[in-house]
DNA sequence: AAAGCACCCAACCGCGAGATA
DNA sequence: TTATCTCGCGGTTGGGTGCTT
């Protein structure tokens, strides 16, 4: 027994509204409110639309002081900053931004920034040798582009200076991922993004598709930092791994402590956020490699493997 | 120039929660 | 207490548009 449709299906207009439809709506409501029943209001309103697709019109898009366009890196902040909190509670996302809906701000992620935030914490590394550790704090991640140090590189836009990919941090029964906003586009170009591993046995990526969300693959699950502080404490070990090449000689663990630089501009809950990305692929095919992990518990450095 | 592809976003769908009879 | 109705939400779809080949 299915539910009851919310209206006759077959005696409302579907699709897109028009310039008319808009009008009479905003003059309906303007005039009379929606009288807290949006299925009645169309047929008052003079519309032949399902009350659904009028409240819908109107929060989305009628009502006043909707802003549209760009988002500003302001918002970007809010957007990512909240999602890591609560994840996908648009509605209450948009509360905190004056003007903006929630299938806005859904969308603004599903097809912007998203992307845009995975492509920062990317599991590539330069072909060429990173020549100076940074002296001001920043992300690590952001100096990769041609290596994935884990398998799953899914699906690289051709369209965008950004990458799309997925990865696997496992550290014994644990498991951790990143992501991070990338300071440099420059250096996300998709077409750079080609597996540099010793043997050549990483070939994981492939370009110009969507990435869907279920091809997305692990990227945060499991046992992960509970805290803002734990997340913190994960980076990476460009050290002196046996099994990585050269290129990747990027320094040590306690030079990067002493940089201070491991991960300082991490703002985003990654215990929330591993809602966001997730199913059940994992990819493999690289070279195992490792990266050094801050157990708080035991404050002890801990190395985990890249599988 | 045209066909194919990828992206974007407005709109739809179904479900859960809350209100009401 | 239960059944029904409506709202609001988040996930998904599909058509328009622009880019690439």
């Amino acid at each position: 027994m299915g539910r009851a449709p919310c209206c006759d299906k077959a005696n409302v207009k579907r699709g897109p509204w028009s310039p008319e439809e808009d009008a009479k709506l905003k003059e309906f409501i303007e005039k009379y409110g929606t009288g807290g029943n949006w299925i009645a209001l169309p047929q008052k309103a003079g519309l032949r639309r399902c009350g659904k697709s009028c409240r819908l019109r109107w929060l989305n898009y009628l009502r006043p002081n909707i802003k549209h366009g760009d988002f500003s890196d302001e918002e970007d902040r809010v957007i990512c900053s909240l999602y890591a909190s609560i994840g996908s509670r648009w509605s209450i996302i948009a509360a905190q931004l004056p003007g903006r809906t929630d299938n806005d701000i859904k969308n603004y992620w599903n097809t912007k920034l998203k992307k845009k935030l995975m492509c920062l914490k990317s599991p590539f590394f330069p072909t060429t040798n990173f020549q100076t550790p940074p002296t001001q704090p920043q992300t690590i991640f952001s100096y990769t582009t041609t290596r994935s140090l884990t398998g799953g590189l899914e699906h690289i836009s051709s369209a965008q200076p950004n990458l799309n990919m997925n990865f696997n941090f496992q550290l014994g029964t644990n498991q951790y991922s990143y992501f991070q906003p990338c300071q440099d586009q420059s250096l996300m170009n998709p077409m750079q993004a080609t597996c540099s591993s010793s043997d050549g046995s990483c070939n994981q990526m492939s370009y110009g598709k969507d990435i869907k969300q279920e091809e997305m693959g692990n990227f945060l699950q499991g046992q992960i930092p509970t805290t803002f502080e734990e997340t913190q404490k994960v980076t990476l070990d460009y050290g002196n791994n046996s099994g990585r090449g050269n290129d990747h000689q990027l320094g040590t663990w306690a030079d990067q402590k002493s940089n201070g630089y491991q991960s300082s501009q991490f703002q985003y809950d990654i215990e929330e956020v591993k809602e966001l990305i997730s199913s059940s692929s994992s990819g493999n095919g690289c070279n195992n490699s490792s990266f050094f992990f801050y157990n708080d518990e035991n404050k002890t450095n801990e190395r985990g493997m890249y599988y």
